[in-house]
Formats: C-alpha cells, structure tokens, sequence
DNA sequence: CCCAAAAGACCTGTATACAGATATCAAAAC
DNA sequence: GTTTTGATATCTGTATACAGGTCTTTTGGG
C-alpha cells in the first residue's frame, strides 16, 4: 500500500476526522492532538497531518495559534453568509446555464429528479419518505452546479457545500407523520421555476430564484437555533454554531 | 526552529513553489518531484509535501493520476470563469456592504485610497505610476472585500484572487509613456460609482458595478491573450492559460 | 533497425525518530 | 489561600528511513 492507491490512510483519516467534528465528538475549542488521533485511528501521524491541514482548507478547522488545529466554532452570523454565499454561487450557475445554454443530457437528468421529488411528495401510505426527499434534494443540487459547465463554479459550490450547516439538506424540518410540510412543496415549486427559467434561457429569473430557494434553507437554520438542546440533538451539525 | 515559529520551512516552501509556478519555471504536465524540490530548495521533503497539498487546495496544481502533482493548466474558458466569478463575489460583498451598511472607518480608508488613485492619474511629469497603481488598485479591491464584514465572503474572494490571471491587477496593459489609459480611467469611475453605491445603500446597483467592473479584467485577458509571444514575456501568469 | 521485456533508478505514501517549544501540575514561597 | 516557579510530560514541526509502485533505459530477440 503505498505509492498511490489513492493515499489510503489519509483519504481513511480525513473521513474519520471529518466524521468526527461533524459528529460532535470533540468540543470546538479543544486541540485535536495528533498522536492522540494517531492512537485512535490507528493511522501514523503522517497522514493525521495531512488531513488536518486539509479539513483547515476546508474551514472545519482553524489553526491554533501556538500551533496544532482546533476544531472551527461558527457564529451564526457565518452560518447565515455561507447560505448566502451558497445562494450566490447556485445563482451564477443557473444563469451561466440559462445564459450558455445547457446540453440537453444535463437537462433530462435534472428533470428526471425533478420526477422524482414530485412522485415521492404524491399523497402515500408509505413511511417517512424524508431521507429519500434528502437524496433527491441533494441531487438536484449537485445536477444544478453542473449545468454551468462551468468546473471553477462547480468546485467553489462543492467547497461551500461541505460546510454542513451549508449543505442543501442541512436542516429539513422531519415531517410529522405522511404529511408533506409545506416547505417542501415551496422548495419543489422553486426547483421547477428553476430549471424553466434555465431551459427559457432566463438568466436573471434563475438567478434570483436560486438565492431566493436558499433562504428557505436560512430559515430553516434560524427556525431549528431556537429549538435548544433537542434540535441539537437532531442536527449534530449545529454544534459547530455557536449559539 | 519547531513547534510553530509559524512553519518556517513550511511557509518558505510554499512561497518558493509557487514562485516556481507563477513565474513559469517548471512546465505545465510535468510533474513536481519532491525529492527535487526538496534538493533545490534545501528544505525537507515533509514541508515540500505540505506546501504541494496546500497548492493543490489553492487550485494551482492538481493530482497526477499516479501519484504526486503538477502544475495546472488552465483553459481561456476556466480563466474566464475565474474572473467572473471574481466578480460575482465582489458584486456579493458590495450588495451586503450596502444592504447591512458599513463601519464610518471602513468607508474612510477605501475613500482615501480612491483619492490616491485620483491623485496618481492626474497629468504629471512622473515616470510611469503604474506600479502604484497596480498596489493601489490591489488595496481597493482588498479593502473592499472587507467592506460586507463577512469574513466567509472575505475568505472566498481571496481564494479565488490567488488565481494570478484573476487577481484584480492581473493584466494591467502597460501605459505608453505618461499617458493614462482608458480603461484605467474606466475602472476608476467603477471604483467611485461602487462607493457610491454602497454609501447610498443600493445594494442592487452596487453588484452590478462590481460585476461589471470585473468585465474590465476578462477584456484585458482575452486582449492579452492576442498578443502571442510577446504578451506571454510582458505577463509570466500567462503560461498558466493554454494558448 | 525496431520492438519487447526486464532490470534498475526513481518516486510517492507512510511510519518513525528527534529537537525545540509549550502546556500542565505540583511544590514552594509569600 | 493565592501566586509563582520549576520540573515533567506532551506536543508540533521537521527530517529521515522504508516499502511497494512507476518510469526509463538498456539489452536481447526478431
């Protein structure tokens, strides 16, 4: 295992390490020591590094001053702009595409999950389709980043996106029982005005819906920081913002 | 010389290696040995490695498949992006600057640099200012990005500034003895229209200028672009562009 | 003269050793 | 009881060793 192999330990170390702020397993604030790390994941410090100095790129972790890295605490106003800065970015993408035009593979595949979303929000028996919404949402999402063409635009969306108070899905609010909430049939109205407005190359409509759709997002954030320690519990990402 | 010190070795290797880059000395394709690195810098293969995985993260060298890195080479199509997307975020940090309003201390010290470049384009005798103009251009974009107070948007408009041919400054045509260009001219009645803006709190017309005044650099990019050999001399950053 | 195969040089990814600096904790001084 | 100080443990940043792939070149065969 060595030379490539697509830097096994490290990719194994940023995962963990990943997984391991997101998850709460260590309070912002308290340097991660990397022999400690070492230890736990059973991986030699090397590729602990490498991770970390990566996730510090990412903005999950800030450096400490008198060396190491900490895991990054975010004030809610941060978490707002980068909603916002996520809006901006979907926005340019969409009207890049509106304005570029789209290649008609990309289109169908977007409106495919379009489909989707609309066949799982359908009045049904079945239980809780949320996590399944969660999937389809995010592929949309990612499909729309990609309709640019544009890869600098795309990678830019990714990075924002990784910050999970950012990410598209971050915080819907769990439906009670079969009953769609009403979000989610505004957010799939805005979907589809989305993609129209694309397809009837109109880039100014498609950019303001995009940042529009992301303040759902934004309030869905505000709405779930009141909820107190038991939306923390259901969103371990909100630990990351300070409250 | 351990524990921080801010990572000496670290910091040095980063700065060599993205000299060597930016000034063309290693060829785009050609991969970046560490050992070799390591040698001509006199530095240690761990920072080198560090400084590699940072600059891949800055977007300026990218994985080769089989292991290790090499300089990246970048489409006019991605350049062109890169500005746009300068100016998308420039736009964004002006809209939020005018919508949520700026601290009187900001709004002075950006003031003053407009004045400054006033005073420069006035007609004198002097030898040729550009490079004054070129710093003092870099300080109004800088201190613009600061004007929103987000430090999310900060962040990501230095990222996308580290780009060299999407820097501000980037293709400034050199100034025919003491004659002014026109489009400095141009960028500097952007730069008083985006205060303006800003003081006035129009939000919406403040990223317009912003946007637009970002047209200003992907002009001078693709007129560069023209100019072959020689404008390739005049502008190293150029070689990263594929001709 | 050209091509294939093998050997050797070289490189990357990982682990580990080391030195200097920092954080911590206990004992001593006030 | 509080604060200072010193000793110890621990950590980071750097250098280096090592194992397993990869690239190049040379050699042998056609």
């Amino acid at each position: 295992m060595s030379y490539n192999k697509d830097a096994a330990q490290t990719v194994r170390a940023l995962a963990a390490i990943r997984d391991l702020i997101l998850r709460g397993g260590v309070e912002p604030g308290e340097r991660l020591s990397e022999p400690g790390l070492a230890e736990k994941l059973g991986i030699s410090r090397t590729p602990i590094r490498a991770a970390l100095a990566r996730l510090e790129q990412e903005g999950l972790l800030e450096r400490v001053p008198t060396g190491g890295h900490m895991p990054r605490r975010f004030t809610l106003e941060e978490a707002i702009d980068a909603i916002e800065l996520r809006g901006v970015l979907e926005g340019t993408a969409a009207r890049l595409a509106a304005e570029r035009g789209v290649e008609p593979r990309r289109m169908l595949a977007i409106n495919r999950v379009l489909e989707a979303i609309d066949a799982l929000m359908a009045p049904s028996p079945t239980n809780s389709p949320l996590d399944h919404y969660m999937a389809l949402n995010a592929e949309f999402h990612a499909l729309l980043s990609g309709l640019s063409g544009s890869e600098t635009i795309e990678r830019e969306i990714d990075r924002i996106t990784r910050l999970p108070f950012a990410a598209p899905s971050a915080f819907l609010e769990r439906p009670g029982a079969s009953v769609v909430p009403h979000s989610l049939v505004l957010a799939q109205a805005q979907h589809r005005a989305l993609v129209e407005a694309i397809s009837l190359r109109e880039g100014a409509r498609a950019e303001a819906v995009a940042r529009e759709h992301a303040r759902l997002a934004r309030r869905n954030l505000e709405q779930v920081m009141e909820g107190g320690d038991e939306a923390l519990r259901r969103f371990p990402a909100l630990a990351l913002v300070a409250g």
